[in-house]
RNA sequence: UGCCGGAUGGUGUAACGGUAGCACAGCAGACUCUGGAUCUGUUUGUCAUGGUUCGAAUCCAUGUCCGGCAGCCA
């Protein structure tokens, strides 16, 4: 996905070559281009700022912004916001800096915006009145950018409805909600005509002109499309076109208070955009015909774009509903929108996901109309193959378990060399502190071990990574009997380039020199739900991971005080960590606080778990 | 019982009338100063039944199962 084949794009984030993907989407745009239909493609991400953006998102971003930088195109951002009272500019902002983050380095440059404040201007084509805003790519014009906005179309919108009325395919209905439902009939039942349909043009613009003046109340009036109340498709039987709604918009203020559907709105969004094609989600394959017939009723002067859908991203262990995400956020369940266990992009992005990850995990489920439900293991398989190449190895204990070398003089200490990075040789090594004193991780000691268990066990012997081969003479416990230290001998030949140094013995633990160690708030993360499919059946809630949050405070190696933000992190033996925003930058209160990205894999689990 | 769409190993995806392949997961082994990584091997699949064809996952027919659609949400 880093190299198309299409293009000389080089490798991003040393990650390697793969091949453009292919799906029956790239196919269609190909075969297009090779058709000579369209100059340039353009694609478009339309996301309603109603919620954070999720994983599900990031499939459709890669998409459209994969076929934008494999065909030479523009994918434009555009807030699909034509309902007022569900929309916030909070979302406006998440999203967008999302979006921003997602490409970054990769379709930055196919970034289609707009210079801030600018609408559609009528402009005559052929003869005809037209609304065209093409896209504005990459900074550096000078102009301030901003996304599309589909409510920046409500003046061209209303025109274009003016114009179904005059052509007298679109009328204004006095029906109730719930009497257009009775009158729309059922899926095996044909719908009845509104009673309304029949009303004269002049009286339609009359009403529709009214309705846009504020004159009539929330709900008691809409503007319809006439086209069949017995057709198969339920979203030919009239659909309504414009509803009241006395609203203040976070972006048209208090403009208007008629608002444009979705149907009405998005196909024409992406016609004034001169979209080429837009790609959306399997349950708008019944709007097409929708989608199609109101632009065919415009007579446009240039092209039309056209509609395709693919099936959305269904993930096992996790929900991708916005609505429920909004009811994690709140009811508390979880912290906000960007809470590290949330499936939303923000909150992987906090909890150290890279976005070259999630890109190559777009690239691997691939693009299709089959509804599935992918394993979330190909996701965390995403996440360690990135993080592995990119992160710098270090040494911290979670829980720790002190130990006394006793043979080491007392005082002393010394530095040993640690590799930042064993699949990057370039990475080089630092000095990492050892003594007399240190903490294991109590995992790595065990009294009366299993079979088959590698590490420390009193009279055995373990390897310390990067130091000596040390040997458990003697478990110190407290009065309760559980074990508070250990006394230890070391091979004091055994180091790097001792005498010693080959000898081989089975296990090798991690350790940190106590009293060099810094403390670090640590937050394990776990799944959030303990079942694959928490929206299966019944309350989603009760299936939460009370364990899917545990915080404890590490020891860390000294050089974990200078961690950086934008830098991931293995603990060795442990997984992958990054800095939260939490942390404070250090000053004589440092606070360090690291999010556990990822476990590594621990085959030693299973093994254990077998018995 | 209306309309639209879909069906390939456990999961996701390729094969576009010519040897069913890849990834994840699983299993077995090698290697290892991370029980990580890497490497090797390996179990498991074309929804069913007919038809066309020298040859069908692919084309045709019938059936089965699954998903979506009845917001003045998107």
């Amino acid at each position: 996905m880093d190299t198309p084949t299409s293009g000389p794009t080089p490798a991003a984030g040393g990650a390697p070559a793969t091949p453009a993907p292919t799906d029956f989407i790239r196919d269609i745009v190909a075969a297009d281009l090779q058709a000579g239909k369209h100059q340039r493609i353009v694609t478009r991400f339309p996301p309603e700022p109603n919620g954070y953006l999720h994983i599900g998102h990031a499939k459709s971003i890669c998409l459209n912004f994969g076929i934008a930088r494999e065909f030479d195109g523009i994918c434009n951002l555009r807030m699909d916001d034509t309902n007022p009272t569900k929309e916030e500019v909070e979302y406006v902002d998440s999203i967008t800096a999302d979006v921003k983050w997602l490409i970054d380095g990769w379709a930055e440059d196919r970034l289609g915006l707009k210079p801030a404040g600018r609408t559609a201007e009528p402009a005559t084509v052929n003869g005809r009145t037209d609304y065209h805003l093409p896209a504005t790519v990459g900074a550096g014009h000078g102009a301030l950018l901003e996304p599309f906005y589909a409510s920046d179309y409500f003046q061209p919108l209303y025109e274009y409805a003016l114009e179904l009325v005059r052509k007298g395919v679109a009328y204004v209905c006095d029906l109730s909600p719930e009497e257009t439902d009775r009158y729309r009939g059922s899926p095996d039942r044909p719908g009845q005509d509104s009673p309304f349909r029949d009303r004269s043009i002049a009286e339609n613009l009359d009403l529709f002109t009214r309705m846009k003046a504020g004159e009539f109340p929330d709900g008691t009036r809409t503007l319809r499309a006439k086209i069949d109340m017995s057709a198969p498709n339920i979203w030919l039987r009239d659909p309504v076109l414009y509803r009241i709604r006395h609203a203040e918009h976070h972006h048209t203020g208090g403009a208007w208070c008629i608002y444009p559907m979705y149907d009405f709105a998005h196909c024409l969004s992406d016609y004034i955009e001169g979209i080429t094609h837009s790609i959306c989600t399997l349950e708008f394959e019944v709007h097409r015909p929708l989608y199609d017939w109101i632009l065919e009723q415009l007579a446009l002067p240039r092209p039309l774009p056209r509609q395709f859908e693919f099936a959305r991203l269904n993930l096992t262990y996790t929900i991708m509903s916005k609505r429920k995400l909004l009811q994690l956020v709140n009811e508390k369940l979880v912290f906000d929108w960007d809470d590290p266990r949330l499936p939303t992009i923000s909150g992987m992005r906090r909890r150290g996901v890279t976005p070259q990850a999630l890109r190559q995990f777009a690239y691997h489920i691939g693009v299709t109309k089959y509804n599935g439900l992918t394993d979330v293991a190909v996701l965390e398989h995403a996440i360690r193959d990135d993080l592995n190449r990119r992160a710098q190895r270090r040494l911290a204990v979670i829980r720790p378990l002190r130990i006394v070398i006793t043979n080491y003089p007392e005082g002393q200490s010394e530095t040993v060399a640690a590799t930042n990075n064993p699949e990057d040789p370039g990475a080089g090594v630092r000095q990492v502190p050892f003594g007399r004193e240190l903490y294991i991780e109590q995992d790595d000691f065990q009294e009366n071990p299993p079979p088959k268990y590698f590490r420390l066990r009193p009279g055995g012997e373990v390897r310390l990574k990067y130091a000596y081969i040390i040997k458990c003479e003697e478990a110190i416990k407290d009065a309760a009997g559980v074990v508070i230290e250990l006394r230890c001998t070391a091979d004091l030949e055994s180091k790097r380039g001792g005498a010693t140094a080959n000898r081989k013995v089975k296990g090798t633990i991690h350790w940190v020199s106590a009293p060099h160690a810094i403390e670090a708030e640590v937050r394990l993360y776990d799944r959030l739900f303990t079942v694959p499919e928490p929206d299966a059946a019944g309350d989603f809630k009760q299936f939460l991971n009370p364990h899917s949050l545990d915080v404890v405070m590490a020891r860390c190696e000294p050089s974990l005080g200078e961690a950086r933000p934008e830098l991931r992190y293995q603990f060795e033996r442990l997984g992958y960590f990054c800095l939260d925003p939490d942390s404070q930058p250090s000053t004589d209160r440092a606070r360090l606080v690291f999010n556990r990205t990822i476990t590594l894999k621990d085959t030693w689990a299973k093994e254990a778990r077998r018995e």
